[in-house]
DNA sequence: CTGGTATATATCATTTTGATATATCTTATC
DNA sequence: GATAAGATATATCAAAATGATATATACCAG
């Protein structure tokens, strides 16, 4: 194994059940995916020419008129790079919120600065959830069919993870009002 | 303001209230910042030299003996800065678990490995949760004083998503666990 | 028929990550 | 007192991800 991109998994785990072009990749990464993980462009479409150098993909030219379009395929090499994969007993998980991190050097402006960051991180997250709600709203009833229990395991861990984020918006902003009127 | 890298507001944040070395404040980052950002001697060293060009810090050599050791210190220009950044309404929160693609194309694999995956999770989760509720308790009785409602908040933060998180888990394995049966 | 949006591929500069190199200081062990 | 291990300290680099931009076609509404 060669190359280490994240991003070739995605694309193999989106290519495992269906055709697709990089830009239908893009599309699906940015519907579901994107609460866990990302993808651009700039990665993609390299790492397309990169998984058929290897073997992993297969493209064909799917051109409707004048319009060029490559779609690829999974090859069963793909297949197997996709398991090995999920077996490997290692995953990293981050999480990179520049609210918290405001949050924490909050000291060096006022409290309003700091409360009104909270109220932005609040109001983001509360779109989000309606989506992620949906999500599992949508899930749910056909959660025993094919893969759709895995789709919903993860649309599930959002919508419990943003409830909670929403909990602790409420309590973080009675603290700083709280204190902001003793001092 | 040329620059945008996000390791310079860390930076100067940390040196807001104490002169570091690059050392110190990879340290530093290690501590309590890593639960929600990262940060490498790959960016940090270079991201030091350009804030001096900016003159948002000063360099002091602090060599002991002979090794060699360079101390930062945030001038006016820097907290200005810092401060621009906290009153900025927009913030880049985001989440990269790879526990989640996976679980996402389990589909590709078998159920065991889907649990396995997630008890894996589980117990980093529970480790990293250990951590995290010590900070919450050191620093709850001293969070009236300066800055301590800030650490405060955002240690309660990762306690208290990480809470929801095992939640899941439970959740999740005994979702995994009555389908596997069933099929 | 025309302007706006969606489709589609591609590239590039900037940033981040992770690993490695180098050297010194401190502490424990034998 | 030797020496090995681990912490301190700076620096650099390849690889990867990000975000923006360029280019061109297709489709649809007014």
């Amino acid at each position: 194994m060669a190359r280490e991109k994240k991003i070739h998994v995605v694309i193999l785990g989106l290519l495992n059940h269906e055709d697709l072009t990089g830009y239908d990749i893009k599309k699906r990464i940015d519907g579901a995916i994107r609460f866990f993980w990302n993808g651009s462009f700039g990665n993609i479409y390299p790492a397309l020419k990169e998984l058929e150098e290897d073997k992993l993909v297969k493209s064909s030219k799917a051109s409707e008129g004048a319009r060029e379009k490559i779609a690829y395929h999974i090859t069963a090499r793909g297949k197997k790079s996709l398991e090995n994969w999920l077996k490997e007993e290692r995953a990293c998980n981050e999480l990179r919120y520049e609210t918290l991190l405001k949050l924490f050097f909050a000291g060096a402006s006022d409290r309003e600065t700091a409360l009104r960051n909270i109220e932005l991180f609040e109001e983001e997250i509360k779109q989000d959830l309606q989506i992620l709600k949906m999500h599992c709203k949508a899930l749910e009833p056909i959660k025993e069919e094919e893969d759709h229990l895995y789709y919903y395991l993860t649309a599930l861990f959002g919508a419990e993870t943003y409830e909670a984020y929403l909990k602790w918006c409420a309590k973080a902003k009675k603290m700083l009002e709280q204190q902001s009127t003793v001092i």
